[in-house]
DNA sequence: CAGGGGGCTAAGG
DNA sequence: GCCTTAGCCCCCT
């Protein structure tokens, strides 16, 4: 039973489960998909998911509350705006709200 | 087989 | 606020 056959599968599930404006962590989704630790994975997924992917790979933020990208750039602008367009507002760099985390 | 790196995290200085 | 250390786990050289 080695677990690495689909931990993918298992995180882009609990990706997909993610509703409409609410946020969350790497460590908080690899964890809600059953996959303490996978934080860095879940990172590195996402990574590689195709830029139409339906996946709210957006929701996905850092345990700080930041967006994980370098500030300016453009998949840092493509998520925020993302973001801002399901209503998650955000104060300066750091999003506000979010049940989740 | 060893090394380095990544949309991570938590703890320290 | 910033940077470093250490732990985590998979993937590509």
């Amino acid at each position: 039973m080695t677990n690495t056959p689909d931990y993918k599968a298992a995180i882009l599930q609990q990706l997909a489960s993610i509703p409409f404006g609410k946020t969350c962590s790497y460590g908080y989704l690899a964890k809600a998909a059953g996959l303490p630790g996978y934080a860095r994975q879940v990172g590195n997924i996402m990574k590689s998911l195709p830029h139409d992917t339906q996946l709210p790979w957006h929701r996905i933020v850092n345990s700080q509350r930041k967006i994980s990208f370098p500030i300016g750039s453009e998949a840092y602008l493509e998520q925020r705006r993302r973001l801002e367009a399901e209503g998650i507002e955000f104060k300066g760099e750091k999003i506000l709200i979010t049940q989740f985390l």
